[in-house]
DNA sequence: CAAAAAGGCTTGACACTGTCAAGTTCTCTT
DNA sequence: AAGAGAACTTGACAGTGTCAAGCCTTTTTG
């Protein structure tokens, strides 16, 4: 006899699999990091046989895959609407990306692994991940308008990269240990804030 | 007749083995990913038995706490090296910083994936960690001596996102890919250097 | 409306992995 | 000379990713 069904089959059912399966990768992966992943144990929690999740996803780089162009899909909603705010644009933003890797542990630690979600061969992660990235030149743009066309990518780089070390570094080092336990971080990312100034186009030195 | 040893026993091939063994893994991390590391891959680099490994890590965390450490013994050298050089200090370090990533990819891409080798439980790689930090807090004690003592973190913090978000971009996204081809990596980490300004405690805003 | 194709799974098998357990040399004390 | 310990070794086991092939059920087609 065969395999108990949870759900009949349906239309329906084969997208609560899929969902499911993503939904136990991004709790191993919150919890215990990206290589706790294994097929077969998503495959448990998703209550299917282990070869269930290959018929989605194609192998487990598949997996990681899907999970990072979900989350680049939802990053872009969350950044493109603190662009929107009123007040200090790029302190709005730092925010929102900060806290969207907080809040969303699993997809964030995927999304800029390309060694193991082979994201060069998923064109919809990466066409998710450019849509991520022009969200991020309207920040710039935003930021400084007039800056040396020349020389467009210096500060959506310089942007990024302080957005994205302190995301990874509250959400994988041991950065939390080192700051006194009463620590607030959403105020620590406002005063990093407000102790950066982008400088303009007009500055030597 | 046991398998040929390809260097006799004797107090430096015991060091020869744990070398090996931390090269090939090293290597594997540096060109595949740190998920591509195996044990019995790395005792067969090492033309050792499968389980000569364990003799000195005990297991696969356990390499990664070695690396690891080694990782920031070797960082916090450099570091502090440009620590010392004349000029603008906080250009130097982050130039020091990201160089370091860049042609230490192996060490680097370990050293914060504190999910990966347990860096809490193994104490030497704590220590070495802490070491790098004490590093950090003279580079910001540097950058500006006079800020407020009860909020001796933000810039630390600050200059170390900026430093870790460039590197991890570097080495692990696909930002590469959105660069100009010709682009060159140390004239735009000191781009980002000259584009940044850490302003001062007197500020307000 | 029957036959064929496709979708959504399943069981089975294989080579590989991390790790425990239990030898087997060697080398260095005592 | 004997014993201890370091530096390995071989063997075994459960768990892994993935290929291959099969089995229902639904949808499409002739």
């Amino acid at each position: 006899m065969a395999r108990q069904r949870s759900t009949p089959v349906s239309p329906e059912a084969s997208v609560d699999v899929q969902r499911a399966v993503l939904d136990g990768a991004l709790d191993i992966i919150a919890t215990e990091g990206a290589e706790a992943v294994s097929m077969r144990e998503v495959a448990r929690r998703a209550g299917v046989s282990h070869q269930a999740p290959y018929h989605y996803f194609g192998d487990r780089a598949g997996i990681f895959a899907a999970i990072s162009e979900e989350g680049f899909r939802r990053f872009t909603d969350e950044f493109r609407r603190a662009l929107d705010l009123p007040g200090n644009i790029a302190a709005n933003c730092l925010r929102a990306y900060v806290s969207f890797a907080v809040n969303h542990k699993g997809h964030y630690r995927v999304m800029f692994r390309s060694d193991i979600c082979g994201i060069r061969t998923h064109e919809q992660t990466l066409s998710a991940a450019d849509d991520a990235f022009l969200a991020l030149l309207d920040l710039a743009e935003a930021v400084d308008p007039e800056r040396d066309p020349a020389d467009a990518m210096s500060l959506p780089v310089a942007l990024w990269a302080q957005a994205h070390g302190l995301a990874t570094l509250f959400i994988d080092s041991t950065l939390l240990d080192k700051l006194p336990p009463e620590t607030n971080l959403e105020e620590l990312v406002d005063k990093v804030s407000q102790l950066t100034t982008w400088s303009t186009h007009g500055n030597t030195q």
